[in-house]
DNA sequence: TATTGTTATACTCTATAACTATA
DNA sequence: TATAGTTATAGAGTATAACAATA
């Protein structure tokens, strides 16, 4: 016992330290889970909205994930060069990309949907359905709109 | 009616997605509420562990926190610098840093701990008191023990 | 004028490997 | 051998400023 105690004085009441601890287990289990894919979490998030949205601008893309415009570039085009995201000029606004998921984007995006339940169901396998259902109630509600990227 | 609408597909029912919301909420609330004091998220953590635990190792700080050696080193350089804590050589050990808080650092502490229990009042402002145990509960549920650094 | 995408740039955070001095 | 602190370095994430093309 020649470790002190790992006491964390004044952090212990504060929910934003909290929340950073809790969500770094989830970065680093999603990294696990979708381990030999290439993908990361905002690649992963991008991935979701331009499915679930298809013709959507990259700014746009940006706005709902809180990701400035400056680096959406980047990461538009490594989902681009991976085949995962279809790019061509929106015929209505000249200036904008239209994006939508290749067929290869559509299938990683369920492969990793799919590990990545699994996985976030081991980390809360002590929780219940309504423990679960309260979580994701509170953090919404954190979530009011946050400032919009730019 | 120009933009779509912002659905975030497959992300809605996972965890980890509004956990990393939520935690970006807070992060940028907590820049606000220490403004013009040149804390951190990182510097602050581990200044309230070092206050926690006075005489406490640098390494020590670092597996409670999360936070591996080498990045440590500068972290606590700009501690020292900016005359937050001190450090001697452990007597019992002497490759160890033992580390305390000047006054100065317990002054900023408790100066920055107010700023930022007041602003987190302001982002819990719709939550009861029992949410907000829950809450705490449910986070601290996921925290745990995660890899030690190294 | 404002907005879309872009480039360039910088700072923080995080990660690995290798070194030193002690244990 | 193992551990504490250190250095060097590299990759992500995130921030700002400025530009061209289009609205």
């Amino acid at each position: 016992m020649a470790e002190l105690p790992n006491s964390i004085g004044v952090l212990a009441p504060l929910v934003g330290y909290h929340l950073r601890r809790a969500s770094t287990v989830f970065a680093f289990d999603f990294a696990r889970a979708v381990d030999g894919t290439n993908m990361r979490q905002v690649l992963f998030a991008i991935l979701a909205v331009v499915a679930e949205n298809p013709g959507i601008n990259q700014g746009a893309v940006g706005r709902v994930l809180g990701i400035k415009r400056a680096n959406m570039v980047s990461l538009i085009n490594e989902l681009f060069q991976a085949g995962l995201v279809a790019r061509e000029a929106d015929p209505g606004d000249r200036r904008a990309l239209s994006l939508t998921p290749t067929a290869a984007g559509t299938a990683m995006l369920q492969d990793c949907y799919q590990r990545i339940e699994r996985h976030e169901q081991g980390l809360l396998s002590s929780f219940t359905a309504d423990e679960k259902a309260m979580l994701l109630d509170l953090l919404g509600r954190i979530e009011r709109r946050d400032l919009i990227p730019d």
